[in-house]
DNA sequence: CGGTATCCTAAAAGATACTG
DNA sequence: CAGTATCTTTTAGGATACCG
């Protein structure tokens, strides 16, 4: 009773949440998962369903992704190269949390945005 | 029928997917969020339950979720000083989709150590 | 205690060119 | 089309010192 402050857990290098706080904290990685979703996708449709990406950020957030067991990649050997981006079992159970986000900020957007002209007003 | 590959959306700089996607994208930012959680914490707190995170971080962190409006701060004029911060009701709105990410986190954490071990000893 | 201000380096990211 | 390689620039972030 009373007992306040107790921390539920440290977020240090080896907490798993730590770990998936990074993972989500890169620019990139939430906006592929969400765009890949329960669909095939080519390389192409990542770029341009994600506008402001470069190749090299595409490139290096899907390889990660790759390693982590999140996205698995199908190359076709045809000329023109054909390349299949899905998420594996284990990506697509990561797209609740990450639809859960998105859904928030739909919810929120006009808050978002009162918050927004509120601090550009003041500079 | 057959129609395939018709983006949900595209996720370009005006898209409130995208402004949440780059918000926890920052980051400190998840982790903040959900250690403050629905306590009170000091300045202090904060900077010992998440380990790495530098002053000047935790500080930058801190005050754009307060002009985003999902954090408060309060300064009481003691000395020495004493500050607390708090989410707001929009950011304990937010608490929840964060909390799905980190359960994902701590159900998948075997499987993903599992791919990172993997991936290690190739290189 | 809860910050700023300043400096400085390392890492991230952009631009461009090239390739199977 | 789907990348890689290289180079340059920008930015993030750490270290340190200082302040009310």
């Amino acid at each position: 009773m009373g007992k306040v402050h107790e921390p539920l857990c440290i977020l240090d290098e080896n907490c798993p949440l730590r770990q998936m706080f990074d993972l989500v904290g890169d620019r990139w990685t939430s906006s592929v998962l969400f765009v890949i979703g329960e669909d095939v996708k080519r390389y192409s449709d990542l770029q341009r369903q994600i506008p402001g990406v470069s190749k090299k950020m595409l490139t290096q957030t899907l390889r990660r992704l790759e390693q982590a067991g999140l996205v698995s990649r199908k190359v076709y050997p045809v000329v023109p190269p054909r390349t299949e981006y899905r998420l594996t079992a284990m990506g697509k159970s990561i797209l609740q949390p990450v639809t859960a986000l998105a859904d928030w900020a739909v919810k929120h957007q006009s808050e978002l945005k009162v918050m927004r002209k509120k601090h550009d007003a003041k500079e």
